[in-house]
DNA sequence: TACTGGTTTTTGGTCGGACCATATGCTAGG
DNA sequence: CCTAGCATATGGTCCGACCAAAAACCAGTA
């Protein structure tokens, strides 16, 4: 009955953090232990599986990494399940290490002109009735947001997002949560004027009046465009090189 | 400015082991630990940092959870410099404890088709000569492989494989590479025969002859055609239906 | 010289106990 | 009733020790 006996002392199952963590890993995921729990104190923990406290604390320590759990001081770890939006947001950090360079940035900034040019030409082709009205909306704020570099940014974002939301497929907005968190730093250091905005929203304007038109090529077209030359912003942050 | 830790003696921001963990990354990005080099002994560390060793031991453990370095047992740990593949793999054992459910799975499944689609169309309007003649090699292996369940897989996955490759960004790979793995393990469960195979061959070949006839929109529906189907298996490893 | 085998050293993995810092809850005093 | 303060719970850190696996070393041999 109890999966989680002593440990002896010639196991094959590797360290017994990994064990450890395995169980509680297979524990959350089972529903045994529900988002928000707090999962035992490390003290019981380790009087439970039989190991020590430092096997018990470089396991959660693992789930902590992976996401699964959140620890705070004093508290006792807190159960959450995790989504699509933690798991990226975990790779994040990772990520955020190799966009060092120009290459590296590129490369991502590539994969998003690619997969939002293709959600353009979903929307284009897929999008409802009320899917464009909130573009609509969207646009409208991002409109009156030009000149306020701040708002502007937002509605912007906003904007984008929409298209990643369409699908209904919650994975979408999690890699755009991404890729504004991963690139924001790359063109937050530049100063910009109203024109700017006005070339941005003028970007923004072409794409929807290609969705609102039905015209999935020109709906990519204008995507393309549009993130294209806010890519020439992103390269300009990176000192001449080739 | 941000996430950094601070390295105050006053109010360490943070747990001892994430400030070394934080300055070990910092020392590996930024390259005063090369690839393949091996990072100072625990106890080493213990003396440079001024912290215990369990400090230590958490902190390589959460670099090795973030892929930054590899341990072994009687090993010194082994840097190795993140790539994408890594990355996503990271994230890969995350996404493997949601996709538990047929809605998590479709989920996945559902952005494989539209990558891969977007990934076709590309192909049909970017794909050079010997991408062409690439993708026909695989075809014909893959023709070659009928009946042997094994080897279909084998070639079919080097199939897609090559469309994720096209565009010449690392990143598409990687992604692939992470897409077979999580959902491998929801089509290995079922048997099949070479009818199974002969009909996810004609979809190759259509998939194929779109690209080389430079038709980006019938390259689209036969990709598109080609997964809903093979969907249709995998979540027959499903056993309710909803 | 080159190989082979075992011995010593290095190094990660584990353990137990102790103390500290913080959060929570209980309790006594206003 | 409310608040200050103490007791408790709990995570964070440290120490010193031992074990096991890997590596490094070295002597003996062919």
């Amino acid at each position: 009955m109890d999966h989680v006996a002593r440990l002896s002392s010639r196991d094959p199952a590797g360290r017994r953090s990994d064990v450890v963590a395995e169980g509680l890993a297979r524990l959350i995921q089972s529903g045994g232990l529900k988002e928000g729990d707090r999962l035992p104190a490390e003290r019981d923990l380790m009087q439970r599986y039989g190991v020590s406290r430092a096997a018990i604390r470089e396991a959660i320590l693992a789930l902590a990494n992976r996401g699964l759990v959140v620890t705070r001081l004093g508290h006792r770890p807190v159960v959450r399940k995790p989504d699509y939006e933690i798991a990226i947001d975990k790779v994040g950090n990772l990520v955020g290490h190799l966009v060092v360079d120009r290459k590296g940035v590129w490369n991502l900034f590539d994969t998003r002109i690619f997969l939002e040019a293709a959600l353009a030409r979903w929307a284009a082709s897929n999008a409802r009735r009320d899917d464009i009205d909130e573009l609509r909306a969207a646009l409208a704020a991002n409109r009156d947001a030009i000149g306020h570099s701040h708002d502007f940014d937002e509605t912007d974002a906003a904007f984008h997002a929409i298209l990643y939301r369409i699908p209904g497929n919650p994975i979408y907005p999690a890699v755009h949560k991404a890729y504004v968190e991963w690139l924001v730093q790359h063109w937050r250091t530049m100063k910009r004027g109203g024109d700017i905005d006005q070339m941005n929203y003028a970007g923004h304007v072409a794409i929807f009046d290609a969705i609102a038109g039905r015209d999935p090529d020109e709906a990519e077209i204008a995507l393309r465009r549009h993130l294209v030359a806010a890519w020439e912003f992103v390269r300009s942050t990176f000192p001449a090189e080739d």
